[in-house]
DNA sequence: CTGAAAGCGCTTACAG
DNA sequence: CTGAAAGCGCTTACAG
């Protein structure tokens, strides 16, 4: 009909010796003579999985490999996975308000990712559930079996999330879980402290005050900064001093009305050094110190807590407890293949502590 | 034979109403009692695309609807895909020593492509290209079309990974393009800076220093301030100052010793004002000023580039280029879809500038 | 409006 | 050591 006459014509096909678009399997067995089941076999083997029972000549093989190198062969890895490949995928989870050192971590956990092989799915969610639930029915759609939680600290899931979360194979949280049976890797704040405390005994101060952003009844991060000083001080021999503590409402970023409290009460508690809850804490207890008459670290010594950037480029550069992205990211990637495994991790092996690092800078 | 009786036991199969495992399109077309060309047609209705040409009755439609949730049915993207579905994830190639500014870029990014329906990939690369080159093929691999690459600037790619990068349907990078054909989401950082330099002269500053971190000649993005300065202080009528340009090697992050140099630099020349390359210069100058008896803003205004979270916890809080994240993170996924229509995008449509926006604080 | 069939590109028993 | 065949879970012409 003449109205058809605009539907392009196909263009001439290409020989069959010379695929044109994709390169497939086939292409290449056609070309060296061979079966698909060759080909598959040889590329697998160099892929270096476990061998298959088949054998290939090594003459074969070779040209096969020659070939497949040729035409530029990509498998095509949803093919595969159809047919029963596991995914090499790693979903993770991260707040879209994360702060800088949960990206920062981000990066750390793509990097032992990639040294084992996988690659990372990144989704984020923003407050609500549904986001949540979303990404995990993504994540289950595409066959990926392993996932990575960024929560600090875990939202309260609805019981929808939490059936999403136990059809994967491996899940590791940070921080805490929400199901027992799930994975876990946890900083060990106490420890950090505790070592910051330490370290500002051995330099001479005595009153160390710690500045918290929440009660540490209400919140666990703070509880456990509680208990390092609780302990470093004894540690120091220092005695207990209840009077040396301060906390906020939780509201985070502080606004300036609660840094001034907070400075108001280093001053009149004669405190020589604080520790506060993180670095964004301690820049702007070093801010406003300064025009409370309170010289650092000369009168007051200030410790941070997760190195940020800032805390470098701050005024004197902050000593600040390191959470050790590094260690904490090749712990989720072994937690996440371990788990993987055929045969179920013991509990006890299903949470890892890392131990953070002190970064002694200028402010102490 | 004997040595077999280990082997497991078949578990009983479930009734065919109650598929066991994961739930498939021919489990909801049984329990419904339709074909699978109808679950089909259904659920790809719902999902939003577009209708196909076999319309289902509609209380078939809800039936099928019905048992597709009740069994909580997740398509098989694999299946989807090697039945010639597009993908819909985006890859994003970023530098594993990327700086906290692109990380944040990042997540902008993310939330865009969120809201157009698309999920990330990511992977960072080690600086050799072999490390690029392994994830554009893994990209490749399972189909993806789309890729973002936060590069800055562009490293010099080989043959090798430019055929690659040659093969996905949109790529679009940022600040400058290596292949002519790709795009481009770029930030005018020329307005950037003369928007600054109006900021200082409407203050009252009259010798407006520009510190570089190389020379204008070497590094376009360093060309593109000195540009940005120059124009700036003919808007305000001042005279062209060619010795209130200072620049370092391109040491990045700069040592004490040439910060030093620069700080020696602003105070011999009497500058009561100054745009840094960026925020690490600029709060590194803040820090260095006061001790040659440089007060910041007072006897000189210092003005940064990036808007990190240090800026804001500088002290005084840091003046600074905000790049615009959102923005730029809306324009690459705008290109991004639009470089996947199957009408070619005209070249001047394959790069978009995003304007930066001045956040004025304290430090002038 | 609905069903039966073919096929996407692989891998894996199963024969030779 | 190698090949022919079946099938993973979908979608899309093609018939009815």
């Amino acid at each position: 009909m003449e109205h058809d006459v605009h539907i392009p014509v196909e263009p001439p096909r290409a020989p069959p010796s010379l695929p044109a678009g994709r390169v497939r399997l086939v292409d290449i067995a056609r070309r060296a003579g061979v079966s698909a089941a060759v080909v598959s076999a040889v590329l697998r083997e160099r892929a270096g999985e476990r061998g298959s029972t088949t054998r290939v000549g090594a003459q074969t093989a070779d040209r096969v490999r020659q070939v497949a190198k040729e035409l530029g062969y990509r498998p095509n890895t949803a093919a595969q996975q159809l047919r029963g490949r596991r995914s090499d995928l790693v979903g993770v989870l991260i707040g879209a308000d994360s702060t800088a050192a949960n990206f920062s971590r981000l990066s750390s956990v793509e990097q032992a990712a990639h040294a084992k092989g996988r690659r990372l799915m990144i989704g984020q969610f923003h407050g609500e559930p549904g986001s949540t639930r979303s990404y995990l029915m993504d994540f289950l759609s595409r066959g990926i079996e392993a996932l990575v939680c960024f929560h600090n600290p875990a939202p309260k899931y609805d019981s929808e999330a939490l059936h999403l979360f136990g059809q994967f194979r491996a899940v590791v949280f940070q921080t805490s879980r929400p199901i027992e049976q799930t994975c876990c890797v946890d900083v060990d704040r106490a420890a950090g402290v505790r070592e910051a405390v330490a370290h500002l005994a051995a330099r001479g101060r005595r009153r160390i005050a710690l500045v918290l952003n929440d009660r540490p009844e209400h919140d666990r991060l703070m509880h456990d900064r509680y208990e390092g000083w609780r302990h470093g001080l004894a540690d120091a021999g220092l005695p207990p001093a209840p009077d040396l503590v301060w906390h906020g409402d939780g509201t985070f970023p502080p606004p300036p009305s609660l840094v001034g409290r907070a400075v108001d009460f280093l001053a009149q508690s004669r405190a020589d050094a604080v520790v506060a809850s993180n670095d964004v804490w301690a820049i702007l207890l070093m801010k406003a110190l300064p025009r409370a008459g309170r010289r650092v670290p000369d009168d007051l010594a200030v410790v941070g807590f997760d190195n940020l950037q800032a805390a470098e480029l701050a005024d004197p550069a902050l000593t600040t407890i390191d959470q050790n992205n590094p260690e904490f990211a090749a712990a989720a990637v072994d937690l996440l293949l371990a788990a993987m495994a055929p045969t179920p991790l013991p509990p006890e092996r299903r949470i890892i502590v890392v131990k953070p690092r002190l970064v002694v800078r200028e402010s102490t």
